[in-house]
DNA sequence: CTGAAAGCGCTTACAG
DNA sequence: CTGAAAGCGCTTACAG
C-alpha cells in the first residue's frame, strides 16, 4: 500500500506538506504542488476509505445507451425500451435509459458517475467511435446491431439476409420484376446508421439473384420528401409495381400520397413494409410487412448482457413475412410498358 | 464526530471489539454483535471515509419508480415512461427506471445505491406507505396521482372533476339518463389506486347532480370478465344507453363482445372511453374519449421534479374531451322501458 | 470470545 | 511556505 510517507519521500518533502497538498488547508508553493502531485500519480497514491476501487458491487441496474438525437424515431425506441425494462424486470434489474448523445466523452463521463450491471448499446453504427470506450468498461455489453468489423463484443441484431429473402420471394412469387426501395432519410445513412444500410444492400443483392430489379431513394419524413420520392420511383420509371418501404414513420403519408395519386394499393402498386408489428397492422390498410422482432431483440440483448454469454457472440433473430392486404400481383402494366 | 470509542463506551466494550463488529475479521457473540450494533445506530455511528454523505454531485440522472406488477398495464406506462424520457432529455437528464415492486424496504434500498438528482414516482396510492420514505430522501419527489392527505410533497395529477364534468355533460345533452361505468379490475380498487378510484368517485357525483344514475360494476382483462360485466350492467338493467369505460386495455374486447351481442354503437349503446388517444382513436371505431394526458403529465412531471418548484404543489392537468364515432343519442327504449 | 496496548496512517497546532 | 512532533481514530498481534 502507498501512504503519504512513500510519496513525501520521493517528493523530497515531509509528510505534513503531502497531507496539505491533498485536503488543501494551507497554502503551497506552485512547485511543491507540482512535485508532490506527480509523485501521487507515479506512486498510485490512494487516500484512506476510496483504497479498494468501489468493491464493484451488484447495483441492480442495467444500462441502456439509446441516444435520442434530435430527429430519432421516439415510438421505435419507446418499443425497444419497454421490450427492455419488462425483460429486465423479469431478471431483477432496473433500467437505466442513457439518452445523451455525447459521443465518447459522454460515454466515458456517463458510465464513471453512473453505476450499471451491463450496457446494452442501440443505435450502433457500423464503424462505431464509442466501441474503445466500451472495451474498456470491464462489464459486460451487447451491441444491438452489427459494426462492419468484429470487436470481440457480444452483439444481437436482426438476420436481414433472411428477412430479405423471404420478401424477394413473396414479390417474386406475385410476379414483380422492378422494384423501388423508400429507403431512410438521407442523414441516417450518412451517420453510417446500421439498419438501413445493411436492409438496402442485402435487399438490391437478393433482388439481384432473383431476377428483379430495383430502384433505391432516400426519404425524409415530410409530405414533400415523401412526393418527391414517389416521383422519383413511380413516374421516371413506369415499370416499379412494387415499393418496398425501409422508413417506417413515413407510412402513414406514403399511402395517402399514393392514394392522392390514383394509385391503389395493391391493384395498382404493392407495398411492403419493414417494420415493427404496431406499425403494419393498422386499419383501414393492414401492410405486408417484415416485422423486425423488437421484443424479442430486447429479451435477447437483456439475456446477453446479465446471462454474461462467453465468449462474446453474435446472435441474429431472423424476422417473420406477415402477408397481410398491401401486396398483390403485380399489375398488367408492368415491365412490358 | 461520533467515535467507535464513543460506541464501545455505549456499548460496555473495548474499542477493539466495536472494531471487530465493524469489519468482521474475528468471530464476535450474538449478544455483543447486537448490543454493539444498537448503539452504533442510536449514536449514528460513521465510518471514516464515508462519513461525508457523498458530497452530493449532479448526478444527471432523474429517477423514475413505475413499479412493474404482475398484470400492469405495461402499455400505459410505456406511454409515461416514453414521455419523461423525451422529456428529461431536454432537461439534459438521463432516466433511472425503477420498475421493482419493493414496497417501503425496497425503496430505501434502491435509493441508498442508485443515484438521482430527483424522483418522480407513479401508481400513487390513496394512502401510501412509501410516502414517509420519500420524505426522508433529501432529494426533490413528485407523486403522480394525489394521496388522499397532503403529504408536502409535489403532486401532478389529472383533474378529475373537469374530465367527468365534460364526460357528463357530453352524455346528459345526448338524451341519456342512465349511464354504466366499466371499472377497472377489482385488484386496482384493493390496492388502493388512485386513477380508477377517484374518476369513479368523481362520475357518480357529478352524474347525479346532473340528473343521471349510475351503475359501476370493476371488469377484469379476460372475455368472460368482460361479458360478467357486461351482464350486470345492461342485461340486468335494460335502461342504461351509454357506457363509460375506465379499463383502457379492455376497449377492444368490450367492442367485439358488444358487436356478438348485436349492439351496435352507438345506435344501440354509446361508449365513452377514458384513456390516452392511442388507446381510442383506433380504426375500425374511433371511439368518443376522455384523454387522459399522458405526454403533458410526464413532461409537468419532469419540470416539477428538476425545476425545484418551491413550495410544494399540486398541479393538476385537465384532460380534453373528444367526441368521435362511439357516442350518439340514447336510445329509444331509454328510460321509458 | 474479549481486552490492553502497540502501531499505522493521516492531521494539525506549534515553531520557524 | 515548510517541517518536527504530538495526537486522533482505527486496526491488530498478543495475552488470557
Amino acid at each position: 500500500m502507498v501512504t503519504i510517507i512513500d510519496v513525501a519521500r520521493a517528493a523530497g518533502v515531509a509528510p505534513s506538506t503531502v497531507s496539505y497538498v491533498l485536503n488543501g488547508k494551507r497554502p503551497i508553493s506552485a512547485d511543491t504542488r507540482r512535485q508532490v502531485e506527480q509523485c501521487i500519480r507515479q506512486l498510485g497514491y490512494r487516500p484512506p476509505g476510496r483504497r479498494t476501487p468501489a468493491p464493484r458491487q451488484r447495483t441492480g441496474v442495467l444500462g441502456l445507451l439509446a441516444p435520442l438525437r434530435p430527429g430519432a424515431n421516439v415510438s421505435a425506441l419507446t418499443r425497444f425500451v419497454s421490450a427492455t425494462m419488462v425483460a429486465a424486470r423479469a431478471r431483477n434489474h432496473d433500467l437505466l435509459l442513457l439518452t445523451h448523445d455525447a459521443g465518447v466523452s459522454g460515454l466515458r463521463r456517463t458510465m464513471a458517475t453512473a453505476v450499471a450491471d451491463a450496457l446494452i448499446v442501440m443505435d450502433v453504427q457500423s464503424s462505431d467511435p464509442r466501441i474503445p470506450a466500451l472495451l474498456t468498461l470491464d462489464r459486460p455489453v451487447v451491441l444491438v446491431g452489427e459494426p462492419d468489423l468484429p470487436t470481440g463484443l457480444s452483439c444481437v441484431g436482426v438476420d436481414f439476409a433472411a428477412a430479405v429473402d423471404r420478401a424477394v420471394r413473396h414479390l417474386a412469387n406475385l410476379g414483380h420484376r422492378s422494384v423501388g426501395i423508400v429507403g431512410a432519410p438521407l442523414p441516417a445513412y450518412a451517420r453510417g446508421g446500421n439498419y438501413p444500410r445493411r436492409f438496402t444492400r442485402a435487399f438490391t443483392a437478393a433482388a439481384g439473384s432473383q431476377g428483379l430489379r430495383t430502384r433505391w431513394r432516400p426519404c425524409g419524413d415530410s409530405a414533400e420528401a415523401v412526393d418527391s420520392c414517389l416521383d422519383a420511383l413511380l413516374a421516371e420509371g413506369p415499370d416499379i409495381t412494387a415499393l418496398v418501404v425501409e422508413n417506417e414513420v413515413v407510412l402513414p403519408l406514403l399511402v395517402e400520397r399514393l392514394h392522392r395519386r390514383g394509385r391503389r394499393v395493391p391493384e395498382d402498386v404493392s407495398l411492403l413494409a419493414v417494420c415493427h408489428d404496431d406499425a403494419a397492422d393498422r386499419p383501414p390498410l393492414r401492410l405486408t410487412s417484415v416485422t423486425l422482432p423488437t421484443v424479442e431483440l430486447g429479451q435477447l440483448a437483456v439475456e446477453t448482457a446479465l446471462g454474461q454469454v462467453d465468449p462474446p457472440a453474435t446472435r441474429l433473430l431472423a424476422p417473420e413475412l406477415t402477408v397481410r392486404e398491401s401486396t398483390g400481383p403485380a399489375a398488367a402494366t408492368s415491365s412490358c410498358a
